[in-house]
DNA sequence: TCGATTTGACCGGG
DNA sequence: CCCGGTCAAATCGA
């Protein structure tokens, strides 16, 4: 284990150290008075697989540290547990979700009493032009309540998929804003979308993005090269969020992310599951939406949470070409894992 | 008129 | 009993 470590440790720093230097070579080609194109474009792709290199290494050890706290080390079955901490700005405030997600898996070593659906935390930072709100994510949502939430500066509002009644769709998601940071959205998605009108947008709006992303990723080099030197996430957050009617929202958190417990991987069969292997080969195409979504949308981090879902309702869930697309239904959740880039590598 | 939002009431877990 | 989550009647607005 401790090689492995190692190993992974030296892998990374090489990865991340040969993206620095592509990236200086790429600041030289855009400032400098030969700057063409191509060689940009080449450049870009290099650092895109440096980076995703990177995060199949981060991915690979969240799976690692996923087979340790399971103790049941079955990992090539096992879906990609993340929690992505993009940067160590803008950490967290208290999440309620995720703290009591956190007792729920100290409580489910002594017994799993309570089961609840599959939730994300989504932190989103939006603030252009004055329009504060939380970033739109692709799908339809209809408000259906609010609550002043205890301990809270901010009011918790509670969306439910627009399609429920139409289509069944038993997707929520509540929207909280930050209380360290009021630009800050806290949003946490419980539940999956089933309805087919919300997936199939999604999926048209991926393929427009996987189109346009080289030529955006241009742009935002262009962006980040004239932005001042100590540019910050709130930079990124605002130029992100401009570029929101241009590029796909962010989507529900696709299924590869979720925690699947080893022992109910019934739920994927091999053929279907998107980490069947630690690094799959789908892996570099998922990471590269991943990215593009954390870019796009300006998430300081997306905390992926497993706690133990509904079975009934997710069965009751009507059941869809998509849904089996976004990871299957009915898994049973039992842990949570987070994922600290400070503590990886202790 | 109809769909979305607001908001107080209600419910259930802890 | 407290608190988070949901319901549903009232209200809004396009």
């Amino acid at each position: 284990m401790e090689k492995v470590k190692s190993m992974e440790k030296k892998k990374l720093i090489n990865e991340l150290t040969q993206g620095k230097e592509f990236v200086n070579q790429l600041k030289n080609q855009i400032i400098g008075p030969l700057a063409s194109p191509e060689e940009c474009d080449l450049l870009i792709g290099k650092i895109l697989s440096t980076l995703e290199k990177s995060l199949s290494i981060l991915n690979l050890k969240a799976l690692l540290l996923e087979g340790g706290i399971n103790n049941t080390n079955n990992s090539s079955s096992s879906c990609s547990s993340i929690s992505f901490l993009a940067s160590n700005n803008n950490i967290s405030p208290k999440s309620e979700v995720f703290d009591s997600s956190r007792d729920q898996l100290d409580k489910n070593m002594v017994s799993k009493k309570r089961k609840k659906t599959q939730q994300w935390i989504n932190q989103t930072s939006i603030s252009v032009n004055g329009l504060e709100g939380p970033c739109e994510d692709g799908f339809s949502w209809r408000k259906y309540g609010q609550k002043d939430i205890l301990g809270a500066n901010h009011p918790r509002a509670y969306y439910r998929c627009t399609h429920r009644n139409t289509q069944g769709c038993l997707a929520t998601k509540q929207v909280q804003k930050s209380d360290g940071n009021s630009t800050i959205f806290e949003v946490t998605y419980k539940g999956r979308h089933s309805c087919k009108v919300a997936q199939s947008e999604i999926f048209s709006l991926n393929n427009q993005k996987r189109q346009k992303c080289n030529k955006k990723q241009k742009e935002e080099m262009v962006i980040f090269n004239s932005a001042s030197p100590n540019h910050n996430v709130e930079n990124l957050n605002i130029i992100t969020a401009k570029e929101e009617e241009v590029f796909t929202p962010f989507p529900f958190p696709p299924a590869p992310l979720h925690i699947e417990n080893v022992e109910e991987n019934k739920f994927f069969p091999d053929s279907m599951a998107p980490f069947s292997s630690p690094i799959a080969s789908e892996l570099p195409l998922y990471l590269s939406l991943l990215t593009s979504q954390n870019d796009e949308f300006g998430m300081e981090h997306m905390i992926l949470q497993s706690s133990d879902s509904d079975l009934t309702e997710l069965i009751s869930t009507p059941t869809s070409i998509s849904n089996s697309s976004f990871g299957g239904e009915g898994m049973d959740y039992e842990h949570e894992i987070t994922f600290d880039i400070e503590e990886f590598f202790i």
